[in-house]
DNA sequence: ATGAAGTGTAAAGAAATGTAAAAGTTTGGA
DNA sequence: TCCAAACTTTTACATTTCTTTACACTTCAT
């Protein structure tokens, strides 16, 4: 579930759109200030913020400029209808997307959508081009050499770490021992090399779930939920 | 330079934008119809798109739904002021963006900017510029050699800089020990010196974070928090 | 069922690494 | 020049990691 801030003068206008919002299934919180809007923002126990322009006390503006000195946290603005100079400012300055008032409630969930599946796609992206896996319950860092179990640090040794990649890597499909050998251990496997299967079998130890299944004398399998 | 595609009939308004945006600094190159702007956004050569809606052929919202089976590139769309509709769909089927019809150039280009600023900051992770590595909380500058942990002066040795700035000029990456001999200590290494991995230990030793991990028989690697 | 081939894994053996301490080398000042 | 401190390399041994061995068990075709 979302957390949403809202940050708007207009008490009337927030419990409007907080009751709109909660039906779409986010959760709400309004203030009627700058300054403590600013305060809340930081707080970092929200997903997003809903900014008016007008503000008693400290304007929007001063508000998102304020919070972008320490705070990506997507920023919708609200601004008064046609005011060209208000939406450029606002954007320039790092809001996120703003929309002119008034506004229709379905058109403000749409943008609130689009902008949180933005967040969350860079995020992936992100994590996929730094070389992150995240599959159930385990989550490896390529870059950092660690694997979490749970959250759980996992203390795997560079073979154990190495055939775990390369097992998410092509998780849901088997990888043949060839492929396993070659890339894991940097050799041919052999007529009676089992030193693969002394991997796995560490390997699955250490896992302790019964996610790494054998496709006999084809090679491994990291299975998935669902 | 950012590579813009732009689809529209209108080959006049093509002519204005382009040119603007070429003055902002982005290049460009246009269609005027859904089929080919398809094809051409899925070239992969561009790194944003602007589609209009109303186009012959194949209007924007089919290019927007077919382009998005398979690309995640970004999309401004353009819509007829006022149909609050049209701008719905829009964002709900994937577009990052909608601008109305007329706009003013310099909200397109601000939108732009703020569209492309959250696709990019991927790439600001570790600065590698004049001679200085920052990763995470080692900061070292190549020029002054000296190399800080926490912001605090790390009192190293010349061969544990030199290998400090070996390791994270490749950090992520396994280094060879063959390579670090060389770059390092400046000899080739044999089978049983074991300088260097005495190196390596007292490193480890004054940076106290557990950065530097041992990948057997092959070398050694600076690894990144993500 | 029966045997051959493949797999699981404990345990022994081999190889590589970690590191304290000794030995060798360089450096800078008196 | 000589010494002492700082630095680097070597030595030696403990520890970890990887491979091989050995044997019990499973699977599959006959």
């Amino acid at each position: 579930m979302n957390k949403i801030l809202i940050i708007d003068d207009d008490e009337e206008l927030c419990e409007l759109v907080s009751e709109y919002l909660s039906v779409e299934g986010f959760q709400t919180e309004d203030v009627h200030d700058g300054a403590s809007g600013l305060q809340k923002a930081l707080s970092d126990e929200f997903d997003m913020v809903i900014l008016d322009v007008m503000l008693p006390k400290m304007n929007g503006f001063d508000v998102l400029r304020e919070l972008r000195q320490t705070s990506q946290i997507p920023v919708l603005m609200l601004t008064a209808r046609g005011d060209d100079m208000e939406r450029i400012v606002g954007l320039e300055i790092g809001a996120d997307d703003y929309l002119p008032k008034p506004f229709n409630p379905r058109e403000l969930v749409a943008r609130l959508r689009a902008i949180l599946r933005r967040v969350q796609e860079t995020k992936e992206d992100r994590e996929v081009e730094n070389g992150k896996l995240h599959i159930d319950n385990v989550e490896v860092s390529v870059a950092a050499r660690s694997a979490k179990l749970d959250g759980e640090e996992l203390n795997l040794t560079s073979v154990e770490f190495d055939l775990l990649v390369a097992l998410l890597k092509e998780a849901g499909k088997v990888v043949p021992k060839e492929d396993l050998s070659r890339t894991v251990l940097d050799r041919e496997i052999s007529p009676f090399d089992r030193s693969l299967d002394m991997h796995i079998s560490n390997l699955r130890k250490k896992l302790d779930n019964d996610r790494i299944k054998t496709i006999r004398s084809v090679g491994y399998i990291y299975t998935m939920n669902i």
